[in-house]
DNA sequence: TAAAAAAATGACAGCGCTGTCAATTAATAA
DNA sequence: TTATTAATTGACAGCGCTGTCATTTTTTTA
């Protein structure tokens, strides 16, 4: 059947402890030693049992992805670069999705932490922006890895992959103002959420450094999704009142975009020779619209997978690194921004 | 700390081995003692630690779900109603995506199912219709049950889950025929799936059984992507040809109706009054074109967590529940379709 | 009522590994 | 060379549970 770290230790004429010590890369193991275990262990095709690991060491090899988000294909490339990780280094994932607004997050979470004995978490937005959340769970004396918005971690409690919304938001609009937009207006994401609020600095930094007027009726508060992209370009677009009609608009998210183009279909606003609409986040139906959005591409597998290591060298206590990732989103141009007329 | 069998083994005054019993459900324990039991399990919050009973006992409390599909939506639905059921029953998910297409696919998920020591395993499709990739995986001595497309299971390797496509494509076929039209074409997804097939059949059965004589010319070989609605739709609208152009499109997916929907725009075509269009699945961005889609709603979550609960009920050996559910995908009306005129 | 059969319970080993600590070996200092 | 220290290795217990089998208790039968 399946080979034992005992089998491993028969062949390579060693003691179990040796094979464990070798498996666990720890020092203090002889250069030959060594060989020969690793010999044994890639003759036999050993893995070892990580249920026995977890249940005889101090530590565990499993980690878990915790997360609330409604946006599948975040969820989606999110996993696969965690579990890459987790592959390479012999880990277990456990995911684990929940609702953020539930009041009773943090006893879910926590129990569950300790019921499977979770040796890492990773935390993506919304969740990992609550601070007491995270704080909670740091005090389980697990280790805690954060994607957030940001250029630079808000606190200590732990390291962080920080997506530079901020930046990436400013390079968009400034793409409008290239194209010679000037009334851009911006349709907000969920308030509470940093990239929005991050994405807004960028927007308002961009306006700012073109010496563009910033028009507080052309900002919508909203949310992450298609509806709120639906009533907001309504809002901005309605010729009832005397407001100025923005040429361009900046959605917080491609879901909110592809709603505003939904709007503009409803009121008989071509897309872009009328109206520019840029999305964010370049997910796969930022290419299914009518037409393709111009977006920002976050590299989310390449992010989680970031994440994961980190959060693995943690566990693993090799080092504790503080080096912190940021990643910026590019630029993507596609068919729904054009020349302002 | 956490509460092993032995704290409630002295709470109750039993022996651990009774405990075992009770928290196995296995009969042969008085129903006092149970009670006892219960009790004490109750009073210390008690949760047997999955590595131990892993480790000791001949079965395991780990099932994965492995899956090769690239609708993010579809996945994400899956391992929620997985999820649910898993949790209730106190096991544990792995989450194993791949490719199907990859030669060694086979080899790969034996070594993961034998590593992880897994006791059951969820396949939807395409890698539910893959007769000797299963078949392998039951040799392993894993229970597996399958999400397929059709009204009965196609063999006995395991219990599965059915989805009958045809039907309800049957339905919304006729929903097309019903409003007037004759003329209705079929874009196909991957041929080698059998919810095509199926939904194939259905659509072939809804058309005789109103008498309509099918034109193989309105059928289009694609696969489940936007861009085969796109390239299907161009084909099937071209008016280069002498070829009779639909009044209807069927297209087999939500993704592929997203597609034609953009290609009638390319070509000028407005939907609903020229061409209906008609989806299925009703994956959230169903909602989100212009106009939205008439399609057949799924209801994945529910499916999955009644594949889960069969698949444990399996491991834990309860009975061979051979039960098989069917689901008909149900017809949603939304804007895409209208009146042939 | 005693004997036999059936049901309920418990003692104990052991799953595959890691942690602790003692024993051995190699390296260094005296 | 020998004593001392450091590096390497191994013996063994035990993580929390289940499987096996023996023991005790209850029920049934004679």
């Amino acid at each position: 059947m399946k080979a034992t770290i005992n089998d491993v230790a028969k062949q390579a004429g060693v003691s179990i402890k040796t094979v464990s010590r070798v498996i666990n890369n720890e020092t203090s193991v002889r250069q030959l030693t060594r060989e020969k275990v690793q010999l044994a262990v890639d003759e036999l095709n050993y893995q070892p049992n990580l249920s026995a690991r977890n249940l005889a060491g101090a530590k565990s090899f499993s980690v878990a992805y915790i997360y609330d988000n409604p946006n599948a294909y975040y969820i989606i490339d999110m996993q696969g670069g965690i579990l890459s990780a987790c592959k390479k280094q012999g880990f277990e994932l456990l995911i684990h999705p929940c609702d953020a607004k539930n009041e009773n997050i943090t006893e879910e979470v926590v129990n569950m932490v300790k019921q499977a004995r979770i040796a890492g978490l990773i935390l993506t937005p919304p969740l990992s922006e609550m601070p007491e959340f995270v704080k909670s769970l740091i005090d389980l004396d697990v280790k805690v890895v954060r994607i957030m918005s940001g250029d630079v971690a808000p606190d200590e409690l732990s390291p962080c992959v920080m997506v530079n919304d901020r930046e990436a938001a400013q390079i968009i609009t400034q793409h409008l103002i290239d194209l010679g937009h000037k009334d851009i207006a911006f349709i907000a994401g969920d308030a509470k959420h940093m990239s929005t609020i991050e994405r807004y600095k960028g927007y308002r930094r961009a306006l700012k450094s073109s010496d563009i007027e910033f028009n507080k009726n052309l900002v919508i508060e909203g949310e992450y999704s298609f509806d709120s992209g639906v009533s907001g370009a309504k809002q901005l677009m309605s010729t009832e009142s005397n407001k100025i009609r923005p040429t361009a608009i900046f959605s917080c998210n491609d879901e909110i975009a592809a709603g505003a183009l939904f709007a503009a279909r409803l009121m008989d606003i071509s897309i872009p020779e009328q109206l520019s609409i840029v999305g964010f986040e370049n997910s796969p139906f930022s290419r299914q619209t009518w037409p393709k959005l111009t977006t920002a591409d976050q590299p989310n597998g390449q992010i989680a997978e970031d994440a994961a290591n980190l959060l693995l060298s943690q566990v693993r206590k090799q080092k504790n690194q503080v080096t912190i990732s940021q990643y910026v989103p590019k630029l993507i141009i596609r068919d729904s921004s054009a020349q302002c007329k």
